[in-house]
RNA sequence: CGGGGUGUGGCCCAGUUGGUCUAAGGCGUCUGGUUUGGGACCAGAAGAUCGAGAGUUCGAAUCUCUCCACCCCGACCA
């Protein structure tokens, strides 16, 4: 991408109406753009970012045998009826058309999901399965706040797994909770995000949160370095063990809620009748979980825990680019080297503007790509480039010919 | 939802005991010139229903009332 070609700009201010840090930095950098609280358009840097974490959840989920499909955002008040949740759930946006029936915009999905599943779900046969879909959510919060933290439009991942018994139900949450394990080490997010137990509601004593710790957070967690696993606030009681090791030497963190999966049992196939026969022929419902992950929320996280004084620091693996590259008044042989990269399957964000050098290298640092490669008479005059990493201080000189073998090698944290 | 705070060109803001406010400054933008390794410099220019509505007054960005929006703390968060 010419960054000339790029409609958004970086701005020097921070904006006066964000107190924080990820709404301010992924603005500031032109990533997003606040159309009310807790309501953000995703600029096209942004949505690189978005897509980039949402890929690596979707491949996660396929890994465990997910099947992606994409339910309605409309959800019918009937539906919503049927669970209870049309009265009793206060954060759902409500409307109606012409028509005057009256809808939901979706907050979540079980009431979608239930009775499409009942369609299919005949026999013993057609269990287990698991569906997800990547979507926009909508719950009317209250106070949205903490920009991507907490908003009242986000995006969600949210798979439903439909079982024949709760054995086999507890078998697939164990490999979720794996899956869980394995994007969020790839997001970057792996050292720092806990298994934590959390309040579980009817069906289950707890239900399982991941939660990043951060200063920016508004969970309070109790965790045991030991067993990688942590309590949250809601559900500590006076003892304060460590409900796999019963240890009491518990640390006391903030954190962000990054992930929560849940066992449904029957709270939902039970209303909605999704019942398959077993192998004697009888009539049995089907036991349910549901496990969410929201990659706007994950975006707003890694600019909390990923960034300097200078702005944001992206991983490798959901940077919008893995190369700035920019050119001090040298275009031409730039132009040359963009080509190369391209061609070689390098993303490259490519500083081709007539502006200043202290302008494309604060853009470098607000915008945060891995790697900044700049071209200048200098650089040029032994036919190299300069080489930096964001996070390091440190830049070296590398001929060209040798920059994309460089650039390659470093990829992948 | 309770409490606190803030709304002034695209952005950040000064001004708010009513009176040359015909609204200042910085950033950005446009024109010309000089620059060219950390948001560089000079000159000129454009750009504002002062959040909205109602009111008080000879006169309102400034005072009163109502409403709206945004931020923060708390409650809430299936």
């Amino acid at each position: 991408m010419r960054q000339s070609k790029l409609f958004t700009k970086t701005v020097k201010e921070l904006p006066k109406d964000e107190a924080s840090y990820n709404a301010q930095a992924l603005i500031r950098a032109g990533f997003i753009d606040k159309v009310g609280a807790g309501i953000y358009s995703y600029l096209p840097l942004g949505k690189r970012v978005l897509d980039k974490i949402s890929q690596i959840i979707r491949e996660e989920m396929n890994a465990i045998d997910g099947q992606e499909i994409l339910m309605t955002a409309l959800v019918p008040k009937e539906n919503l009826e049927s669970s209870g949740r049309w009265a009793a759930f206060d954060v759902l946006f409500r409307l109606s058309g012409s028509d005057k029936r009256e809808y939901a915009l979706g907050a979540t999905h079980e009431e979608i999901v239930s009775p499409l599943a009942k369609k299919f779900i005949l026999s013993y046969k057609d269990l287990p399965f698991g569906a997800y879909q990547i979507q926009t959510k909508f719950r009317n919060e209250k106070r949205a706040k903490a920009g991507l933290l907490r908003g009242r439009e986000f995006l969600m991942k949210d798979l439903y797994s439909f079982h024949a018994d709760q054995a086999d139900l507890d078998s697939y949450y164990e490999t979720v909770t794996a899956a869980y394990h394995k994007i969020y080490a790839r997001l970057g997010l792996g050292e720092m995000t806990y298994l934590t137990y959390a309040s579980g509601g009817s069906f289950s004593k707890y239900s399982h949160e991941f939660q990043t710790v951060s200063a920016a957070g508004e969970d309070l967690i109790y965790i045991c370095e030991k067993c990688r696993v942590a309590v949250n606030r809601e559900i500590i009681d006076e003892q304060k063990a460590c409900p796999a090791c019963g240890s009491r030497e518990l640390a006391e963190k903030k954190a962000i809620e990054v992930g929560n999966i849940f066992k449904l049992g029957t709270k939902f196939s039970e209303p909605f009748g999704v019942r398959y026969k077993d192998r004697t022929g009888e009539e049995r419902p089907t036991v349910m979980g549901c496990y969410g992950i929201g990659p706007s929320r994950i975006m707003g996280t890694l600019v909390e825990i990923y960034h300097d004084e200078k702005g944001i620091i992206w991983p490798a693996n959901v940077a919008p680019y893995r190369v700035h590259l920019l050119s001090l008044g040298e275009n031409g042989a730039a132009d040359k080297i963009y080509a190369d990269l391209i061609n070689q399957g390098i993303e490259v964000l490519y500083d081709d503007r007539d502006l200043s050098a202290g302008e494309k290298f604060a853009d470098f640092d607000l915008i945060g790509c891995p790697y900044r490669v700049v071209v200048s008479k200098k650089t040029l005059a032994s036919e190299s480039v300069e080489l930096k990493g964001r996070a390091e201080t440190a830049s070296s000189l590398i001929k060209i010919s040798e920059l994309p073998a460089r650039l390659e090698a470093k990829a992948g944290i």
